[in-house]
DNA sequence: ATAGTATGCGTCAACTTTACGCAAACCCCT
DNA sequence: AGGGGTTTGCGTAAAGTTGACGCATACTAT
């Protein structure tokens, strides 16, 4: 895979000195893979890229790669983003490993999987020379996936769905400014079931993450208050 | 990525033969560590090993060793624990991944972090030749641990108390029979606060969990009556 | 103007949680 | 044998949370 680290802010080549130049044995490989949700289209989508070589070629799967020696996984998680999306910021949190030995018929391959969570933007995916393409695709309509990359889905849009109930991360997924129907409308196809208008405006108010703005958003019909997250960082709180 | 796999029967040797003999670049080595808890002496308790060897020497960290070629991440912490306490019988669940570059001094190690329960148990521990000590310590008091241990002390600490509420994980600290002071005790020494008896009561047999059994406990005062789970395996439920 | 629709506010019943009161059952001690 | 001390087992009332839903308001479209 790849070249050397030129500087990723924290630990680096530097932190790496006086070490010698291999391992002591023979041993996994740890690679990561990550999840991007976005909502688009009134769905929930996650990136898929498609696989060029081996015997995997011609399946989607999700972006991911070997680690770097000196790169933490979160870097490397970032760094793997960055590449195909050129999006800098965004929500990533460490998922799940998965160590089977056979998940990868190659080489025995550790995989730390991630998931993150953008705003949904048009343009701007890039599918290097790695990959036969790149795309999004709806979560609940995947294509048969590589590896065991159908397991990592299913355990991450869990892992989403629950983090919806105790977490303000849902700013992620949201402009800076949106109405309540807005940020409803994401829980709704995250959880893919419908909430009570009301009940919801009364819990995710209650909460206090949300700021009214002196601001309203006209359609076609009643003009809607607009909102905005009085931190837009992550926290634990109790929704839903 | 080179070659199918044929015959992907359970794990084992079997599952990477045709494979080359070396990864195809050096990359972090992949390592499990294990937060093994107990309640002992009405505290809660973990196993720490004390190195041998190494910038660590004389430190104390959590039982842990490479991952082999070829073997999963969870038969690797089963194995190391097994080594370390002769017990088979455990809760084991995957914690997190913890992978800077610079947690290991030695060599850029990823370290799999495990947590396990098990019931107390007095003897059997062995140092093994790796390791100059074994023993228990409470886990409020802790001393200062090698690597990043004590990041995954916290770590740990805070997803078994977490996971009390949603789960009936307890069973695998608690004797096949007891009453329910005791199984009240265990949530409150992990908890670390005290709980309302009759709440208490009224919320872990409203969960269906427990069997009363046509036994009481006699003691020094009123006679309690004995319980026991109705399942010994981890089901997600919704306590406390 | 009027019909249609989404927003914003409020209410009520059902359920859950918290905080205790109190009797029953046992040991221990005199 | 009886009473004090302590723990178990049962119950209840007040406060808080959740779910279902009624209805007026403020827009657009015709």
């Amino acid at each position: 895979m790849p070249k050397p680290n030129p500087s990723l802010g924290l630990a680096g080549p530097a932190a790496v000195q006086g070490r010698p130049d291999r391992p002591p044995t023979s041993s996994p490989r740890v690679a990561v893979d990550a999840v991007l949700f976005t909502i688009s289209d009134d769905r929930l989508q996650t990136l898929l890229v498609n696989i060029k070589t081996g015997p995997f070629a011609g399946r989607w799967a999700f972006p991911g790669g070997l680690v770097e020696l000196g790169e933490s996984l979160d870097q490397a998680a970032y760094r793997e983003l960055y590449e195909k999306t050129g999006v800098r910021d965004l929500y990533l949190e460490q998922l799940f490993t998965f160590g089977d030995a056979r998940r990868d018929p190659a080489w025995h391959t550790v995989a730390v999987a991630y998931f993150a969570l953008v705003p949904h933007f048009e343009r701007g995916l890039k599918r290097g020379d790695k990959y036969a393409d790149i795309d999004w695709f709806p979560v609940h309509d995947l294509p048969q996936l590589a590896y065991d990359h159908s397991a990592i889905a299913a355990y991450a849009l869990k892992r989403l769905q629950a983090k919806l109930g105790y977490t303000n991360i849902v700013y992620s997924l949201l402009p800076d400014e949106f109405t309540l129907r807005e940020i409803q409308a994401i829980y709704e196809v995250i959880l893919n079931h419908t909430l009570d208008r009301r009940n919801f405006r009364r819990k995710i108010l209650a909460l206090g993450l949300l700021k009214p703005l002196p601001k309203t958003r006209h359609g076609a019909h009643r003009p809607a208050a607009l909102y905005t997250f009085t931190q837009r960082r992550p926290m634990n709180v109790g929704v839903l």
